[in-house]
DNA sequence: GCAAATTAATGATTTATTCAAG
DNA sequence: CTTGAATAAATCATTAATTTGC
């Protein structure tokens, strides 16, 4: 599991598959972690535009496409629900590990959205170059609590510390992504 | 855009909206006459390069955009199906009326595949800027059933047989869509 | 130790369901 | 009530883990 893990610093980048067959997206572990960061963040359904810019700035760990980041968040959505249903055979309605939150299917909690900017089940499949009143909202906020701190710090770090990002191209970068 | 459109010859634009809200998509009576062409002439899931030539054509009727054709097939893909479900009450599992094929969910047959050109479950939803081998096919072949021809050439008529088209535009037009 | 075979994860599509405009 | 729009559920398909026989 923990395979490229190390490849960040170890020089062996992970998973770019970097003259690879063009499959599938294979994502890097930089990738995931990224996205997994801002799932348990609260984002859900990050709208057109989040996609947009979180694959722009994932790219600089690998090759990706929007529509990768469209797709992981809608599996990772539906398939951590799964993951809770078999829990202890198949009684037991109600029941949660402490991992996450209850995260109900409908809408996430107003705060989470708050924090990651949701867009409240607004979502245009990509083509919709409707214009709309896009307020901003910080993504990555400093503030938060505990745990999530240290791995928002560490994406942040990741994102923006590392050398693989040009100075030039990602310089004042605070990744803010419109919602509705 | 072209919002003056004023419609077809019978001077009652049924749904351009001209200077509408924005609202939803209201297609016209002629880009629903030919979007059920294609769909009774077997077209099901038509591929991104098909729905952005069909979308570009119909809009010479009006508005639109390539997520409505898009929307377009899924739902009447969905509810026809589902009307077969609700005749004659709520019994009577397995009847059909005349009206079409089975047209299985699955995979439609291969057949209606060779004549419309269906992209045989490889849809890339938009955003798959993928280079890969694409070939054409003529989407409204002369050659087809009897009355099935009819519409065919009825909408053939109207896509390109008519003054709505400027004849620099849309001057040596076969519409041909590629597929896989 | 290493590949072929098998299983587990998960990326990508399709289908069903739901919401809301008209 | 019809139907465009959007989301969630189910499914398919490919890649990585892993097992297994040599």
């Amino acid at each position: 599991m923990g395979e490229g893990e190390r490849a960040a610093e170890s020089g062996g980048f992970s998973a770019t598959r970097a003259g690879a067959k063009c499959g599938r997206w294979n994502p890097t572990a930089e990738q995931v972690k990224v996205l997994t960061d801002l799932f348990r963040s609260g984002l859900r359904t990050p709208s057109t535009d989040q996609i947009q810019m979180i694959s722009a700035h994932l790219s600089a760990f690998g090759k990706i496409e929007s529509k990768n980041v469209f797709y992981w968040f809608q599996n990772h959505k539906a398939r951590e629900r799964h993951h809770k249903k078999r829990r202890r055979g198949p009684r037991d309605e109600e029941d949660d590990d402490g991992d996450h939150q209850k995260a109900r299917s409908r809408c996430l909690a107003s705060e989470l959205c708050a924090i990651a900017g949701c867009t409240k089940g607004k979502q245009d499949l990509f083509w919709q170059r409707q214009e709309r009143e896009t307020e901003t909202l910080e993504l990555f906020p400093l503030k938060s609590c505990s745990s999530d701190e240290e791995k928002v710090m560490s994406m942040r770090s990741e994102l923006w510390g590392r050398p693989f990002l040009d100075a030039a191209r990602d310089p004042p970068l605070d990744l803010r992504l419109s919602f509705i």
